[in-house]
DNA sequence: GCCATCCTACTATAAACATAGTAGATACTA
DNA sequence: TAGTATCTACTATGTTTATAGTAGGATGGC
């Protein structure tokens, strides 16, 4: 019953009801970040399954379904980072950061935030 | 014919050949980071299945096989990070790096290390 | 030389995934 | 109110994943 991981498609179904809070099927289908056409009843069929698993729940409001994340993006992402970590990068969570510095976009702005973040870690380290 | 993305279980493989750079299905089968019981043939068939999809190459020494890794740990993860951020974390890395820094151990040394790549990222950017 | 062992190739299979259709209920609209 | 559109539940299906067995060839020790 506890803690199961989900794919990449469920992934992405979270990532969407944790930026929306709230949503109906239809509305996730409309925000899935790849823009993969999909069938309604797809994107329906995954939210039930998800919902078997824990993942999201619902509230009835008339005949629509409204849909919301029922864990957190913290406790869901942290153990697939951490396997990632562990699998494709020798379980060294500094090559990946660094990696990422270099392959996506990140504002000065948060560039400047992750020093803070930074030295905040070192400080506590020592 | 190109890019697919590897399971879970096959990138984990690749992790394993990028440390070795070239082992025997046995020597990969032991050097598994999960530590997941796995028949020899499994784990053979994992790598037979990896040649056909252009991730790994054998070279014949004798009888055993020597296996090493096709594609690099940089072509292999950039993508498969990419699509999580997008997935999981609304595109934005700074938030998944942060959420690294604060749920995986880092050493000093890094911390050290990631503040010079942070401080050059932050001059190119300017 | 023989037996146990180790190797690969090939095949099999259960489970999970991603996808979507159909049917029946409800709601809108002209 | 008749027809259309929309919704959920249930079922189905092709694919990929993870797993491992079996058969047959080679190796090595004694």
């Amino acid at each position: 019953m506890g803690k199961q991981k989900p794919s990449a498609l469920e992934l992405q179904v979270l990532g969407v009801l944790w930026g929306k809070k709230k949503a109906t099927a239809r509305e996730v289908l409309g925000a899935m970040p790849d823009s993969k056409p999909r069938a309604y009843t797809t994107v329906l069929s995954v939210l039930q399954g998800m919902e078997k698993k824990g993942f999201v729940e619902r509230a009835t409001s008339g005949v629509t379904h409204i849909w919301s994340a029922k864990v957190s993006r913290r406790e869901t992402t942290v153990p697939v980072l951490h396997e990632l970590i562990q699998n494709a990068f020798a379980g060294n969570p500094a090559m990946a950061m660094q990696q990422l510095l270099s392959s996506e976009k990140v504002s000065t702005a948060e560039l400047e935030e992750l020093r803070k973040i930074l030295d905040h870690a070192k400080r506590s380290a020592k």
